[in-house]
DNA sequence: TGTACATCAGTGAACGCGCGTTCACTGATGTAC
DNA sequence: TGTACATCAGTGAACGCGCGTTCACTGATGTAC
């Protein structure tokens, strides 16, 4: 108290990205201002501009930290799961759903690249490793050594599922329409009945390991 | 030309919400505002809130209009195809697809309650309607004469698998993780998989038609 | 150890803008008699 | 058929606000010698 403040922040840039955070858990996307920002922060409104140029530069570096996390959040939920390939695909799309809601934030930017303007390479970039992390997984369920356009066609599939529950989640429309939804979504049942649901095809052999 | 514009619109509600849709499609949400509208309807700018109140109105509004005319379409689809329910039920889930991607801003506003405001009943009753017809399709499926508990589970799951491959399409990081997902997610092989993942769920009778 | 200088980080005033909302108003329409 | 009046639809000026961006600046830090 009383202590004047250093006229250097320290670390300006992780303090602006965090501003971001809780600005949109607060307020959405809407509330994210450069100003705002600042004020969080404690600085003075221009200062943003000397990290991140403009706007769209805050919530592009917003996104790719995002990514980034993401990307690492699917790794740690299948390393930590021991079964058969399919296992850890089913741990990947849990680890999805609960990155959604506890780092809601983040999920609102990352997937609108209109957001981000110039910067559109960079998150594209870091997007793309965090696929890459899902379409390895299929690969592996599929019992391929690289990639082919099932895996391409299977991972496509899983995210759009688990991407879609995460968003009935995280915008609310579930409860809007149901409070029972909701729960169910909660518990979960409708997301393990849509990944076994991809047992059907006919080149998944996830379940029947080599021995 | 040159005839002075009477000073009555004659239906300005709907070119107003003709004139969100216009905004959207341009600019996206953050594109809306009542002057533009007004703008684009060729009244002042005081005039909308004549016919919605406020901001959020306008967007309730918008939002009613838009789930009436996605119930609607979802009712044609099953309408249209002759075959087992589960046909009905996977040209529902197609014309889910068309639907966002023909009227994307009506699919933008849709799903964000937080954009209506104290209009959130509204939304949410028009909302329901549109999901009923949903519910009603699943419950065929499953040969129940009334909704149960699995049927609102599979009804989710359904809703999920699509409504999730929509935003992916409609935000556009399909396009921005690969070229190739884009393509895969236009010809649809994803979804006819996962739609058809659906029949490992025990009860699901949908493909056994009663003869 | 000290000095000069370049570089970087943050300031604060100023700009112009579009916005939502309010308000007293005016023009047009419809209804009662 | 005409008149008075209520109601509805749209106007235009005004308000205060927060925003992104720019700019010349000042304070702090680091580096060369």
């Amino acid at each position: 108290v009383g202590e004047s403040r250093p006229y250097h922040h320290g670390d300006l840039p992780t303090a602006l990205l965090d501003a971001v955070a809780e600005l949109i858990r607060e307020g959405g996307l809407e509330a994210v201002s450069l100003r705002a920002a600042a004020r969080r922060a404690g600085v003075s409104h221009a200062a943003p501009a000397h990290h991140f140029g403009d706007k769209s530069g805050l919530l592009a570096a917003f996104a790719v930290q995002g990514f980034v996390a993401f990307a690492r959040a699917l790794e740690d939920a299948r390393d930590a799961v021991e079964g058969s390939p399919a296992d850890g695909l089913r741990a990947m799309g849990l680890a999805y759903l609960d990155f959604a809601r506890e780092h809601r934030p983040w999920f609102e930017v990352m997937f609108r690249p209109e957001l981000v303007g110039d910067h559109h390479d960079e998150m594209a970039a870091s997007g793309a490793g965090a696929f890459g992390v899902l379409l390895d997984q299929v690969t592996t369920c599929l019992g391929a050594d690289a990639p082919d356009e099932d895996a391409v066609d299977l991972a496509l599939a899983a995210w759009a599922t688990v991407h879609g529950l995460a968003h009935l989640l995280v915008d609310g429309p579930l409860a809007a329409v149901s409070p029972q939804l909701s729960t169910a979504g909660g518990d979960l049942p409708a997301l393990a009945v849509l990944v076994a649901g991809m047992r059907t095809h006919p080149r998944w052999v996830g379940d029947t390991r080599p021995t």
